[in-house]
DNA sequence: TGCCAGGCCCTCTTTAGGGCCTT
């Protein structure tokens, strides 16, 4: 995977983002040549609270948001640290839904696509026990990269997801894993996997 | 007051329902 590539996670006050569910904090890993080269991490203030219940799951609490420099600011810097690189995120609809919510508040928009890890363990990693990013992680013996539900250890986790997947398709179908392929298997219906990959020229 | 997502994917399906996955 020679191609330059952008993994982020979002960690957020709820599902849905709008005015009182928030992103909160942003991990982005840039891989090239198959390995980590930068990464990018802040918490970020959008004043809003944090239920009880995910302060208990994330470990983010109001206090240390209330320390946190502004969404805007963050954001501004996100999206200039990522720049035009394809996306890639674990259950991408719904980091693409907080980054696309984020970005707009700023009167900015994507220009890339993004590529979900989550449908594409899903038809390359079938025989798994499920397809959680911490599930998959364990399974396939990647290597820990920190707390669980911080947004770089999950963005790193899904970038080591993301490498596993490529060595997949390269050894297991002689495929090249770039972007706009994982795009596209993405998408084919889960029982037209395999007649996919046998099509697709290495 | 009470409500609270949505796209994907499977099946006991397609005039539907429910589990998965993200916080």
């Amino acid at each position: 995977m020679k191609q330059r590539l952008a993994v982020i996670d979002f960690e957020t006050t709820g599902i849905t983002p709008g005015p009182g569910c928030r992103a909160t904090e942003i991990g982005i890993v840039l891989l090239e040549g198959g390995q980590i080269v930068d990464r990018y991490q802040s918490l970020m203030n959008a004043g809003v609270r944090v239920p009880a219940m995910i302060e208990q799951l994330t470990g983010i609490s109001n206090a240390m948001l209330r320390s946190a420099p502004p969404v805007a600011q963050v954001m501004r810097e996100a999206a200039d640290f990522v720049g035009s690189t394809p996306l890639v995120a674990h259950n991408a609809s719904f980091d693409s839904k907080f980054w696309d919510y984020e970005l707009a508040q700023l009167g900015r928009s994507r220009p890339q696509a993004f590529a979900c890890t989550l449908l594409l363990s899903r038809r390359l990693l079938p025989q798994a026990p499920d397809h959680k990013l911490g599930t998959l992680t364990r399974w396939a013996g990647l290597p820990a990269t920190g707390r669980a539900h911080r947004a770089l250890a999950d963005a790193e986790m899904a970038a080591n997801l993301l490498l596993h997947l490529g060595s997949t398709l390269r050894q297991r179908h002689g495929i090249a894993p770039a972007h706009e392929l994982l795009c596209k298997l993405q998408k084919v219906p889960a029982a037209k996997v395999a007649q996919f990959l046998s099509a697709t020229p290495a």
